[in-house]
DNA sequence: CTCACGCTTTTGGTATGACAAAAAACAGAA
DNA sequence: TTCTGTTTTTTGTCATACCAAAAGCGTGAG
């Protein structure tokens, strides 16, 4: 018995859905059906049914009929969610993570400074706007935010990396969302942003990196001195 | 029957790992054992392991007790593996990921223009070096090739990296693979490893951020002229 | 004492049957 | 037609059984 009955049901499956026999938003076949069409037992139906579920790639709501799943690279960001929340408990994964999403936008606002349009530069300066103005509403503050940065995932125009966005704001927040917020702060950070989009705006990637930076690692600095260097 | 036995379990399952009950590498109990602790059937208890197993946080080799897996980043992206498989054959997949990894390796390089020590430069050396003395030879081309790029995702420090550059090689050998290879070509690849390696040893990240462009840009030029431009 | 060999027990992998509960399909009434 | 109540499917779970492979154990040879 080299491999498992359910791994192989589970390719087979995988198979279907990518030659398109089971098309998006399909439901899959009755396990019973499976079993006669397979030979195999409902015990390995069900194991397969479920795999394919914490892979992504079905959706089975309690008691209903799994269907196939929608597939975006949002579903393949959720797919790795329960390893990253165990990655980010050990030591050093948050800081690993948040160098990471650094290098990213530093390289989007590389980006933005040389080939954003002349209406993306003109929604980051209504997203600036929509910041300045929440700056006494912290709770506000953090949603513009996020949007503010969130434009500069789309600016490349690939659909890959406003999904990559959304992971990180999903994992980060769940510790972002404990620090401690002030219009002071907000006031700050809302200078960052503008120092950005200054830079973008004069089509500067060296100083629009620069900004990017400086900003990412202030905000760093705050989260380390709040958590106390806790196990980041 | 809100919640389904299973997905309890495997949250209880989860909360052992990260508080530590369950440390990495240690065999989880027996099913039968699980049986008894949460009074649940044994078909709910194989379908939990086989969840956390899809997930990454256990492996469970067919025949043997399922370990607690080892975490570390190569875990997280292998969870991802299925679904990137599929969104790879939807069109634009593969051309969304390869600009990732092109603005990825981009920032790297004008890292290592910036910050690469002397023994890194050392290493891309050497590297260079036996990326050349493969030319006549595709297949060991190749290895020396994908070496060459994963030096630069090791300057930063950051475990992440390597983890990231091993999924793009992975999930893009796919199809890379089967691209005619021959010594005209690696001789132009070798020159293009050789002009980013320079760019780095001058310390300017412009010029090595650009080489590093045009290298990635003429591979995907002729990846696409191969396949036609058919769903990529 | 150590190691190798074979036996027994444990454990995972699969199959089968059963039943409750929920969803889906259907049929009949308004 | 639309609403409603009933029947049929289908999922979720449990219990049991059996096989084969792995793990543990004890014994005997060196």
């Amino acid at each position: 018995m080299r491999q498992r009955a359910a791994d192989t049901l589970v390719a087979a499956i995988e198979a279907q859905i990518q030659s398109g026999a089971l098309a998006e938003g399909d439901p899959i076949p009755p396990e019973r059906e499976i079993v006669r069409e397979h030979g195999v037992s409902r015990t390995v139906v069900r194991e397969a049914v479920r795999i394919l579920a914490s892979k992504g790639l079905i959706s089975a709501r309690p008691g209903f009929r799994p269907v196939v799943a929608r597939l975006g690279y949002d579903s393949a960001i959720g797919a790795v969610g329960s390893v990253v929340t165990q990655l980010l408990g050990q030591p050093g994964g948050v800081r690993n993570l948040f160098d990471l999403r650094t290098r990213m936008e530093a390289s989007l606002v590389r980006d933005a400074a040389q080939i954003a349009t002349a209406e993306q530069i003109g929604q980051l300066e209504a997203a600036l706007d929509a910041n300045r103005l929440a700056i006494s509403n912290s709770a506000e503050f953090y949603e513009t935010d996020i949007a503010f940065h969130s434009i500069l995932y789309e600016v490349p125009g690939n659909p890959v990396l406003p999904a990559i966005h959304r992971a990180y704001t999903d994992w980060l927040s769940q510790h972002w969302i404990k620090m401690p917020r002030s219009p002071d702060r907000n006031q700050i950070n809302h200078a960052a942003h503008k120092a950005i989009f200054n830079a973008i705006l004069r089509r500067d990637p060296d100083k629009a990196e620069e900004a990017l930076r400086s900003h990412l690692d202030a905000a760093w600095t705050q989260v380390s001195i709040t958590f106390g260097n806790l196990n980041l």
